[in-house]
DNA sequence: ATTAAATTTCAGAAAAGTCAGAAATTAAAG
DNA sequence: CTTTAATTTCTGACTTTTCTGAAATTTAAT
């Protein structure tokens, strides 16, 4: 498949976006790829759109599936496997969310209930540092919190919260209103 | 300095979720570090702590401080740099959140932008491309607006508002109640 | 100015991550 | 059951990133 210049662009900076976001380049590459095309892809034609190797196809595709990126279909009179993503970006950016949060945010969170319990009993951590643990795992915990909102949202109010911040940001921001910019 | 076993595993746990999210593992180690200490430490003390090289602390407290996450301070009567980062998280977080936005959303808001632009008279791509590059882009500045008033909330709104998240969904969700999970 | 301490720069070693091609496996068709 | 197509696994080469130790530079004190 010969991609526009424009299609290529975009998959090329999505593929460098990844990069800075801990995801491969290459799967980075072939989810753009498969959300700006027309209908599902094979293997191959990724192969030959992108320009790598079969096996790093076959592995990234792979990976993508471990995230619920993309999933497999068949297109009739075709023995082959063809690929597809998600056509809406919200629907790619709630997944994205709920597995990050699965995947780093609830490990950490774990990680920090440990230390927390830990910390009260440990005669070698000052009270500071013991306060900071517990306020690091509130964070944590009202992160969790936050991403499950969001998941449970459908896309278009999602859309509507985000353009109603200035709002909320009217209503909830009367009281405290110390800049609290200073440090230690 | 000696880390207490608690702030041990705090610290290196820190240090992996850097490496997943695109942070250099000893850059997000220090700043764990930092953030756990009861008062602004100095280059070799983070070295002896962390065990790492000298050099390698100094170019990692330059890269914390592009990022404003850690500043310099002086102590009376040591000529050395010493080195502090933020007490409350939320203030971490607010910092990460907008130079992340700097520098990977703007920079994707631009290719978004030209390629939107593009792909109007470029005839190799269909129009449920066009169609998708242009959600990308209104998605992408959606982001962006939430990024921009996030960073205006002072923490306490902030974390009011993610508890508050559950009640703004029943508010703004009765309109749309379409599950919207079927694909292509 | 000279000396000494502190910090940064730099070049290369070490480690991690990425990727291609061959070999192996699986699945379908005849 | 055999043949062939499709896919996956695996190994090693290559690239990039991370990190160290030495040298150079900067900064401050005498």
């Amino acid at each position: 498949m010969q991609l526009s210049p424009t299609a290529q662009r975009f998959v090329l900076h999505w593929g460098e976006m990844g990069t800075r976001w801990g995801v491969n380049r290459t799967v980075a590459q072939i989810h753009a790829l498969l959300f700006l095309a027309d209908r599902p892809l094979n293997a191959d034609e990724i192969v030959e759109t992108l320009g790598v190797a079969r096996s790093n196809v076959s592995v990234s595709l792979k990976e993508l599936q471990g995230w619920g990126l993309v999933r497999v279909v068949h297109v009739m009179g075709d023995r082959r496997d063809h690929f597809q993503t998600f056509e809406d970006v919200w629907d790619i950016f709630r997944v994205v969310v709920e597995e990050r949060k699965r995947r780093e945010i609830d490990p950490t969170l774990t990680v920090l209930r440990d230390c927390t319990l830990e910390a009260e009993s440990d005669p070698m951590l000052s009270d500071s540092a013991r306060r900071k643990l517990q306020m690091s795992l509130d964070f944590m915990e009202s992160m969790a919190e936050g991403y499950d909102e969001l998941k449970r949202l459908p896309p278009a109010t999602l859309m509507r919260l985000l353009h109603f911040g200035s709002k909320v940001q009217r209503w909830f921001g009367r009281k405290d209103e110390a800049p609290d910019n200073e440090r230690k």
